[in-house]
RNA sequence: GGGAGAUUUCCCGAGUGGCCAAAGGGGGCAGACUGUAAAUCUGUUGUUCUUUAACUUCGGUGGUUCGAAUCCACCAUCUCCCA
């Protein structure tokens, strides 16, 4: 039976087991994995963005990892050009692509094969919108939205700036209103047969526990020195610096904060992110989950996996 | 031993007689999401109830008052100051 167009994607919040259980998946079925993680592109930041280890990677060839530099501005535009490529490379060499991550839209982007035009967006642009914001008000831009493209006018809360801006934007760049473009980005089928796997805990405090201990060992594995490179060399861009792990330490650098605050700064910025990605994959309700607890190990999830595997008769 | 001050809902913190289930912030929970997405933003947060509502709550006990988180007394704990 061919492969061809045959995608699995390992998608739940962070620190669920997507990585282990990824690898362990490969490697039963001969796949190898594509990365979705907007961080774990850059380069540098491993310990910050939890990379897969050499050891961990197991020798399962991993894409999309460790390859943009961190100055580099990056969206879900680029992400899509790179995951299309590597995934059609890996279905003509008849092998299977397991999409493994946590950032939500760039998976569901992927799934759903949404197409974004060529457009690069335009820096001045965006600067002089802002420029216009603080002098009018949310308000007054929100208002110059509604007169273009009163759909997506309604659809957003007036201190949501950066999305009434971003809207602005796409108009005044190209004509056209961001609803018609998101219409028109839907337009073409998705050319994958797709199967969506989701790690979860019963028990939102034991995903938590294990964000916590992770993040303690992430400080254990050097961390500190990471984040005091990259604060040195001040070599991040817009999009890296978002990374959690590196911006919480910064007060600590600077006196402003002790280590302990910071580190627990960072465990708790990584349980919210976790929330968000919930809230974020929970709604598509084609992913079939696999709910663990404080016991379940990689080998029970990649059991489960296979059960979900067979019963849709997928491989 | 003497003096001054504190104790508020998960946390911080406002509240000095009714408009207080109690501002604000944090956290929690829920949600939104198309080019920065590990970002950005929203709602909610004593209990019961669908609600107008009712009930319990502001360290403890008792009191003053039509009415107390707010006033008084005593007790407990903590902080500071003088010994």
């Amino acid at each position: 039976m061919s492969r061809f167009n045959k995608l699995i994607v390992i998608c739940g919040p962070t620190a669920s087991g997507k990585t282990s259980a990824g690898v362990g998946l490969a490697k039963s079925l001969g796949a190898q994995v594509v990365s979705a993680d907007s961080m774990q592109i850059y380069k540098g930041m491993d310990i910050a963005t939890a990379k897969p280890t050499h050891l961990e990677m197991q020798n399962v060839p991993h894409h999309l990892i460790g390859y943009v530099d961190r100055d580099k501005g990056y969206s879900v535009a680029s992400y899509l050009n790179d995951a299309r490529a590597v995934i059609a490379q890996l279905h003509r060499e008849n092998v299977l692509p397991i999409v493994v991550g946590g950032t939500g839209l760039y998976i569901s982007s992927l799934v759903d094969n949404i197409i974004f035009d060529e457009q690069e967006s335009d820096k001045s642009l965006r600067l002089s919108l802002q420029k216009q914001a603080e002098e009018l008000g949310n308000e007054a831009m929100l208002e110059r939205l509604r007169v273009i493209d009163p759909e997506a006018a309604s659809t957003l809360h007036p201190n949501n700036l950066n999305r009434i801006l971003r809207a602005l934007e796409i108009y005044e760049q190209t004509g056209v209103t961001i609803t018609e473009q998101k219409r028109r980005s839907k337009l073409e089928a998705s050319p994958y047969d797709c199967l969506m796997l989701g790690i979860d805990y019963a028990d939102r405090s034991v995903l938590y526990e294990r964000i916590n201990r992770r993040v303690d060992i992430m400080i254990g594995s050097g961390l500190l020195d990471e984040a005091k490179n990259a604060y040195e060399q001040n070599c991040l861009g817009d999009t890296s610096a978002q990374a959690i792990g590196l911006k919480e330490l910064v007060p600590y650098f600077e006196g402003n904060a002790s280590l302990d605050e910071a580190i627990e700064k960072i465990k708790m910025e990584t349980r919210r992110y976790a929330k968000r990605q919930l809230t974020w994959f929970r709604r598509d309700k084609r992913i079939n989950w696999v709910i663990c607890d404080e016991n379940t190990d990689c080998e029970k999830i990649l059991e489960n996996f296979r059960k979900i595997i067979a019963k849709n008769n997928f491989l």
